[in-house]
DNA sequence: TCGATGCTTCGTCTAACATCGAACTATGAA
DNA sequence: TTCATAGTTCGATGTTAGACGAAGCATCGA
């Protein structure tokens, strides 16, 4: 009677609180080891590894042996796009997890989101690349315009031919569960966080699992001088 | 310490095999009465009841009252999209369901995924208006193009323009279990699936909360006249 | 070779939850 | 009113699977 994919074994992969709290930490883009995965979510390194290795039969995460270390990431882009979809319904809602602590406010202003920048940030810089016409966007689909390929070449010296990719879009709307408005997804997107962190205008929260973006004082001033309120 | 929204209590109710069949049978996108989706999920009426309230309070499904009856619905297209990715993670990773009846092979063929045509011939579909040029896909991102928008409002009297729509977009790829490849959803999806149906080419099945969808005889020459491989 | 560290396997315990029978409410038909 | 149908609530039951302690491999460094 009933055919097709079987979703709801997948789903109780990460209908799982443990387990979600591990795929949420390798939404960071990051490779975790086991005993990292196994702090982030709070449990035992045994009952740890039980779960990926459900993780892992399962398809949604692949590890690399490096030494006495085993690395865990998410197994694919879109993986990542499914828990970002499962997290927007989530804070739609209205279920968030109780308890929000400090880092709470940071994660909302700048985060990683897999490989991009996500968060209040992310939101007012797909606002102004659009105000500033240097993307077209038509619901969902996003475009880049010949002077928005100027644009990235000048201010960020990103060259947005070089940026395709079989798979990836290059640009691509992402629902940001914080702003629950988009922000930039795609090979450009990542691109850009990736400029960004080399240019030293920010960078990622040190403890492992951790999702904040940090700016620098100075970062902070040119990422506003480029998609600030002013230039809206 | 962890924030964000809780994706374990969105993917659990989602990772239930009971409460997963009523929204694979509610992916068809008719709303079902309570009894109905029990049938579907093969539990009795009670059990049926204690899931469908959860769903409920999930945000995942929406009730409306008529008579005695409780008809449910997916709350959302967002909804659908998640249950689509998660299936498609699931059909990658092999894990179908393992019983699969004689239906299977209609379903395989074409299919409904929520509002608009799935299985072989969707894909096919999609497949030749993007060798006639009639559509233009830069990787999950797809547009019209003016010889589509003239294709559409002579072969199947759709006006695109009239298409347009505050949430959804007009094309998005998406991505096909059985298949393994992309077919047309968005609003013009949907639009040509209706016309399909008006149009007599082609029938939901009648069993409540299947997705099949059956071609005439006239409809499947038509439909190949339009999408066929000739064209290719 | 030895010990330390990272991770897994095994066995057991426990708590959560899906399930159904029975009883109850609400709507519609006679 | 009375009966039938649709659906819910309650309580009892049973299975599942998540948790950890203990022990076992594997890898690294000395």
């Amino acid at each position: 009677m009933k055919a097709g994919p079987d979703i709801a074994m997948i789903a109780a992969l990460v209908g799982d609180p443990a387990r979600a709290n591990m795929l949420t930490a390798l939404l960071g883009g990051r490779a975790l080891t086991a005993s990292e995965l196994a702090h982030q979510a709070g449990i035992t390194p045994q009952t740890a590894s039980s779960h990926l290795s459900k993780l892992e039969v399962g398809g949604l995460i692949e590890q690399e042996k490096q030494g006495r270390h085993r690395y865990y990431r998410l197994s694919d882009p879109d993986v990542a796009g499914v828990l970002e979809g499962l997290a927007g319904l989530a804070a739609r809602a209205g279920h968030m997890r109780l308890r929000t602590g400090p880092k709470d406010p940071a994660l909302r202003r700048a985060r990683i989101c897999y490989d991009h920048l996500a968060g209040d940030l992310g939101v007012q810089m797909l606002d102004s690349l659009r105000k500033q016409r240097l993307l077209r966007q038509t619901r969902q689909t996003i475009e880049l315009t010949a002077e928005g390929e100027r644009f990235m070449a000048k201010a960020l010296q990103i060259d947005s031919a070089a940026l395709a990719h079989p798979r990836r879009p290059l640009c691509k709307a992402c629902l940001d569960w914080s702003e629950r408005r988009h922000h930039l997804a795609g090979t450009l997107g990542a691109a850009i966080m990736a400029r960004f962190t080399e240019l030293n205008w920010a960078a990622r929260d040190a403890a492992p699992g951790s999702r904040v973006v940090n700016f620098t004082r100075s970062g902070e001033k040119r990422f506003a001088a480029l998609f600030g309120e002013s230039s809206d």
